[in-house]
DNA sequence: GCCGCTATTTTGATTAGTCAAATTAGTTTT
DNA sequence: AAAACTAATTTGACTAATCAAAATAGCGGC
């Protein structure tokens, strides 16, 4: 069975080539900045992951999934998922401080309590964060949403994914309440000035940077 | 904070020192059976134990646990029994096989996670086993039950706690119905054979070992 | 008081995962 | 094309946890 390192390295390998533009390449310094190593480590390991046939190693160019480095990889990611919906949902915690503690339980849930948890929940198809949770098989679903920095001004549009796990971050989207499921407009975009305005229904208008923007997701609301 | 393997030396010397005479003191050999590792391998943990402040060493004789050890490894019980509780109760999984599961997770789960586990579960004072569950506050019920090998004869009886986590055994209980809360009494005591028969209502009576019988504690039944 | 048995301790090696620092390969700049 | 820079790789060392096997300490028996 996988060690909670291997499986910390393939996690991240999947998170990182989702937005990795060539062909799924995870360059080795990328990868060692998320899992907070020094990149010699990173070499190392993923030469050990691509001898047991979990990844491909490009030397000096980066790393990609194989199919069964993958599979193992969306277990984790859904153990993840799933493990923080519970938390918010049965356990009521704050939604903000889930995701150090699914850090954890991701390595120590067994596939047996997983599937329990994923009945026990009805099947969630995205966490608190509006994250997809892969499916059992192995699908990830992974629409691509607008942004508050590139979506249409003036329509009006509701929160689906908030992309950025940071305490900070999550604590103030949930203060000036844009939490997935929220209503809200874009008033104004301005690029040289690198902000975006918001308008919410019942709410002060608040303004925020193009950075901070791009990290929540949005969709037309029906 | 201490590793998962620090977690189980601790939890494992707690749990061996409840029924050591010798003042709680608890063989290196006996230790090491429990751990599943070479005997020198536990002197050189107990010694960095030691050198922590969470157990006395007594070369050749044995290892305890100071008020700090003790502290951690009631935190660690805690954890295993609630899980357990959680597993049963609200995922529904089979009594037998929750063990193993609760053996991982309770390196797992913060402090945070336990309290709304608990809450959640509304404050259990023992485990689907029957085993006690120690309190926040460090305080370890541990009632002196009865076994079927030692209770008297021919009294209404039920069963309160089985103590032997082993599957096979487990399985057997499940069986034949001796789980916690079921009712019986011993009908027939016979020492020099080695054997215990129970007379249960509704079901055939079953003849079982004194070692066997000795794992299963129980009250007068009210 | 010596002998031998058993439990414990020592010693030397091993594995997984890591870091620091030196080296190398590729890419830009000039 | 050489110089300079950056990212990746190598190398050597370290820590936690373990095992195998040799050494030792206490003990009971005679």
């Amino acid at each position: 069975m996988a060690s909670s390192t291997v499986e910390n390295y393939l996690k991240h390998i999947l998170l990182l080539s989702e937005d990795a533009p060539d062909g799924g390449l995870v360059p080795m310094g990328t990868l060692a900045d998320a899992l907070a190593v020094v990149p010699g480590t990173v070499t190392t390991m993923v030469k050990m992951l691509a001898a047991e046939g979990l990844a491909v190693h490009r030397a000096r160019e980066g790393v990609r999934l194989t199919p069964a480095g993958r599979k193992l990889a969306l277990n984790v990611l859904r153990k993840h998922r799933l493990v923080e919906t519970f938390l918010v949902q049965v356990l009521k915690m704050d939604w903000t401080e889930v995701h150090a503690e699914a850090e954890q339980l991701e390595h120590a849930i067994s596939d047996r309590v997983l599937d329990r948890l994923d009945a026990l929940l009805g099947h969630p198809a995205a966490d608190p964060h509006g994250d997809p949770i892969p499916s059992r098989s192995g699908v990830l679903e992974n629409p691509v949403y607008a942004t508050l920095a590139t979506c249409p001004l003036g329509t009006s549009l509701q929160v689906t994914r908030v992309t950025d796990q940071s305490g900070d971050f999550l604590q103030f989207v949930v203060q000036h309440g844009l939490t997935p499921g929220s209503a809200l407009e874009v008033a104004e975009r301005d690029l040289p000035a690198g902000i975006v305005r918001l308008r919410r229904p019942g709410r002060r208008e608040i303004t925020l940077s193009l950075a901070a923007a791009a990290k929540i997701s949005v969709t037309r609301r029906k």
